[in-house]
RNA sequence: GGGCUCGUGGUGUAGCGGCCUAACAUGCCAGCCUGUCACGCUGGAGAUCGCCGGUUCGAAUCCGGUCGAGCCCGCCA
């Protein structure tokens, strides 16, 4: 302890270390002549005999290495006996390459290192798979087994990387902007609503459990409760729920909160951190829209078929009521949806007027996969003429006029659907757009298209429970405007009912979508007891049962709760747009597939007989096995 | 819970009822080579085709089941 120190703090922060002087990404013309030390894995290996040339990689780049038997004989030894991903420590001198060998792809290819020494640090086995071609295709069940391999690889690595710099810059904003990182709990208690929990059980208190934090939600409003004013945290969140491309049980959100704030002010304040973020991680990206466009949520639906429309191409979804006119259109379909009191709308879909037969079934194969019972099409010819299947029922004239009220072009196909349920209308023509729209690279994929979309519905009927569902979350404030529609047709605050008038309610509630993927979302939340009281009472909770769930926040609110919002950012999909990616395991260090195991540590895995007793559990067995025992 | 796709030397693919004693590329091993950088040349080893069962005179190839991976629906504020 009382020794000097050994050395200076610029020493200790530098990448040198006893093992390296520099990198394997550093040396460039000007180091030449220079004796340095350098260490990282053997990328790849030419023999040349009386010559051996060694690519020594690390994450920072590739260094020539030259042994040269002649010269350095000892040397020579040992590197015929390396093999790729060995593990060196060179001694040797930089070196001015010979002209016409420099390496103009290489930023170290100017110099190489003439090899003095080689010491194998470790060896290594030949890896299942290519390190040194990066462009490789591999499995990826293969890449998750051995994840600390393929992290090796440039690409992986890059994004690895490119999402570092993303959370770092959403740190500075965030400090910039007089935010207070604080970290919640992990071991935190079930909640209800939302996604299933994953569950913890309890050795000090045997019999209960503690659930995973689906986000830090209530612990964020306490925090505001608490006076902190400005809060966030790269938050782990959990939901024990089937996986997809986009969706890990396991994730990072962005988690926000501040006081004393409206809706206007919480997105002011994300837009512009946003930006900032964009602008600093991604700088050749451009931004499509600024201010970003706020879209009510009924337009999103009525334009886009989507509450995370893709601004990045038109292709918006058009009611074709105007051009199909009063009574009947002379299509049983299109009749038995009107008078049901459906929809019937359409999107015009540029250049895709010659279409074949197969392309099109697929087409309709695609929305009857999501609900639609059909997909009608006309299609505009070159010289502008309309030509449909359901030309014969409807007439020329009105095909004529759906023509116009799509307002397509010559070579476009408008693609109908019609259904008595307008959510189904909205639903299927939306990702139909969402997914021609990338089949036919109307979507730049360079640009950032943000958007806002704001007032959502408050809640959702749930035929099921006899209850309304919050939309998002339960805690979302509704619209000073919408207050009085937070009542029961019943009078009975706790009989809820469909015809209630709390279906009409807007929620202060917010989300931020990026070229057709949901980034985050948050909402105003309610502050006070008595609203909180009766929005917990339509969402089927009598007050016993919203104590026993909510009883903690509920109390806080009753010391003095300021008003409050938020919202939560999904880092992993943005890390995922912001690297070109399609999947959030590309983003991740160490995913899980799609059934939740982890390939590489074998998780999870059957606990001891022993820690089931500590718990005071036993294995029953699944669910499924039980009911077929009888 | 359901639908679809995939599973062939280390890796990526081809083969899709007999000509397969399984092909190609790359990797791997050995030898040669002093200016390569996806080095080159010569030679060699390496898979019974995820697993189980069935159909057939005959199965990598067809069928059923199962395991694993992926995409999607349901599910997921």
């Amino acid at each position: 302890m009382s020794e000097p120190r050994p050395i200076s703090p610029e020493a200790a922060f530098s990448l040198a270390t006893p093992y390296r002087e520099v990198t394997c990404g550093e040396l460039r013309a000007g180091d030449a002549g220079r004796e340095i030390r350098i260490a990282g894995w053997v990328h790849r290996r030419r023999d040349y005999g009386g010559l051996i040339f060694i690519d020594l990689r690390d994450r920072y780049g590739l260094t020539q290495i030259v042994v040269n038997r002649a010269e350095a004989p000892a040397s020579a030894a040992v590197a015929d006996k390396v093999r790729n991903e060995f593990v060196l420590e060179i001694r040797g001198k930089v070196a001015p390459r010979l002209a016409g060998t420099v390496n103009t792809r290489l930023e170290t290819g100017e110099i190489e290192v003439q090899a003095k020494s080689v010491e194998i640090l470790s060896e290594a086995q030949t890896p299942p798979f290519y390190i040194n071609e990066p462009d490789a295709p591999v499995e990826e069940s293969l890449r998750l087994k051995y994840r600390y391999l393929d992290i090796r690889r440039k690409p992986l690595l890059d994004r690895l990387l490119l999402r570092s710099e993303l959370v770092r810059a959403i740190r500075d904003a965030h400090h910039k902007a007089g935010f207070v990182e604080i970290e919640t709990p992990i071991l935190l208690k079930s909640t209800p609503e939302g996604a299933r929990d994953f569950i913890v059980p309890s050795r000090l208190q045997p019999g209960t459990v503690y659930a995973l934090p689906q986000s830090p939600q209530q612990l964020k409003q306490l925090l505001m409760v608490a006076g902190m004013d400005r809060y966030f945290q790269i938050a782990r969140c959990f939901r024990d729920e089937d996986l997809r491309g986009d969706r890990q049980p396991e994730f990072t959100q962005l988690d926000l909160e501040m006081s004393f704030v409206t809706e206007e002010r919480v997105m002011d304040f994300v837009e512009a951190m946003i930006v900032e973020v964009s602008r600093t991680v991604v700088p050749d990206r451009p931004i499509q829209q600024l201010p970003f466009p706020r879209i009510d949520y009924h337009d999103a639906i009525e334009r886009f078929g989507s509450d995370k429309p893709d601004l990045r191409f038109g292709m918006e979804l058009v009611d074709l009521a105007p051009a199909l006119g009063e009574g009947s259109t002379g299509f049983r379909v299109f009749d038995e949806v009107v008078a049901a009191g459906g929809r019937i709308k359409a999107i015009a879909a540029p250049g895709m007027a010659e279409s074949s037969r197969s392309q099109i079934d697929e087409l309709v194969e695609f929305v009857r996969g999501r609900g639609a019972k059909g997909l009608a099409h006309v299609s505009v010819a070159a010289d502008g003429t309309a030509h449909s299947p359901i030309a014969k029922f409807l007439g020329q004239e009105r095909i004529e006029a759906v023509v116009r009220e799509a307002a397509a072009k010559p070579g476009d196909l408008i693609l109908i659907v019609a259904d008595a349920n307008h959510e189904v209308v909205a639903d299927v023509l939306g990702r139909l757009r969402q997914e021609l729209g990338l089949r036919l690279g109307l979507a730049d994929p360079d640009v950032l298209a943000y958007c806002w979309v704001f007032h959502f519905p408050m809640y959702q009927w749930d035929q099921e429970k006899t209850r309304w569902d919050a939309t998002h979350n339960p805690f979302s404030g509704v619209l000073p405007e919408d207050e009085k529609l937070l009542v029961t047709v019943s009078g009975d605050p706790y009989a809820p009912s469909r015809l209630d008038p709390a279906g009409r309610a807007r929620a202060m509630q917010y989300d931020v979508a990026l070229n057709g993927w949901e980034l985050g979302g948050g909402s105003v939340r309610i502050h006070k007891r008595e609203l909180l009281e009766r929005s917990f009472a339509l969402q089927g909770y009598s007050l016993e049962k919203m104590h026993e769930l909510f009883g903690g926040i509920l109390e806080a609110f009753d010391y003095g709760a300021p008003p409050h919002g938020g919202i939560a950012m999904g880092i992993d999909r943005w890390a995922a747009l912001f690297s070109q990616q399609t999947n959030i395991r590309e983003v991740m260090a160490f995913p899980k597939t799609q059934s939740g195991t982890d390939l590489m540590l074998e998780a999870p895995s059957q606990p001891e007989q022993e820690q089931y007793a500590d718990l005071g559990l036993r294995f029953v067995g699944i669910p499924s096995q039980q009911t077929g025992d009888h």
